[in-house]
DNA sequence: CAATCTATGCTTAGGGG
DNA sequence: TCCCCTAAGCATAGATT
């Protein structure tokens, strides 16, 4: 019943501690409204709780800020995320592409060997390994 | 002197607009570390003042909380983020091996058209950046 | 869990340096 | 801009329901 003044250390008790974050997660809020609305200032909170639990604030619009926050910082840009939610598909569909080119080139290997053909004309593009690794270094990364 | 309860409206004197702003601005800075350090949780922090100026805190990194808000809004159902890189890495190697056997089959089709090579008609062929370039405004896919 | 209560500590408006 | 001061408003820990 006697509040001692509060140290500033991790609450180890889980009761406790949900209860403090609750409370204290809501007065956060609420501080940065005012100050937001007392001020005219651009504000954006994010509070993940140790539940992995996202509780946000913004006084207009949190990408717009986050924006504002990564051009004022001079940030590089963040990595586009919605190719990255489609990687899985997309790397499927490739899959896919690559059995069906391999398929292709067994059967023109296997049209060409017999009649007409040394096998030796493409001999030096046949590796396609210099290519291969010159490709993806100097692909122009955007991720 | 007798302060009465606060109004919540923008305050339009500048210099008392100024002074609140600056107390109550480093109250929620402060607010949040408690909160971060009490409950072990993720505090992202962003504060645009009026004047455009930047202020922010984290508890972390504050461009991986944004990373991880970005995911966290975007994705609900939870795509860790590690596997994720990693898929865009193994797309990368996917469409390169796709670049590669399209090349492949490339030659062996130009092989196969005219009938009797005569070992040059591969030369126009044979620069790999030609083919690296119609390889990809060619295909198909549906990226 | 959530809501409420209440005593206490904390924050902050206004004033001054 | 910063700090200090005071009083009053506010937030909240712990208990209760």
């Amino acid at each position: 019943m006697v509040r001692t003044s509060i140290d500033l250390k991790y609450i180890e008790d889980v009761h406790r501690r949900r209860a403090c974050f609750s409370k204290r997660r809501q007065g956060l809020m609420k501080k940065a409204h005012e100050l937001a609305v007392l001020c005219d200032s651009d504000i954006g909170l994010i509070v993940f709780s140790d539940s992995h639990k996202l509780f946000e604030f913004s006084s207009s619009d949190m990408t717009q800020t986050m924006m504002r926050y990564r051009i004022a910082t001079q940030a590089p840009p963040l990595p586009p995320l919605e190719p990255q939610l489609d990687l899985s598909r997309r790397l499927e569909e490739k899959e896919a592409e690559i059995r069906s080119l391999k398929k292709k080139v067994m059967l023109l290997e296997s049209e060409k060997k017999p009649p007409f053909s040394d096998g030796q004309g493409i001999s030096r593009l046949d590796n396609p390994k210099m290519e291969f690794r010159s490709a993806i270094t100097s692909r122009p990364s955007k991720l």
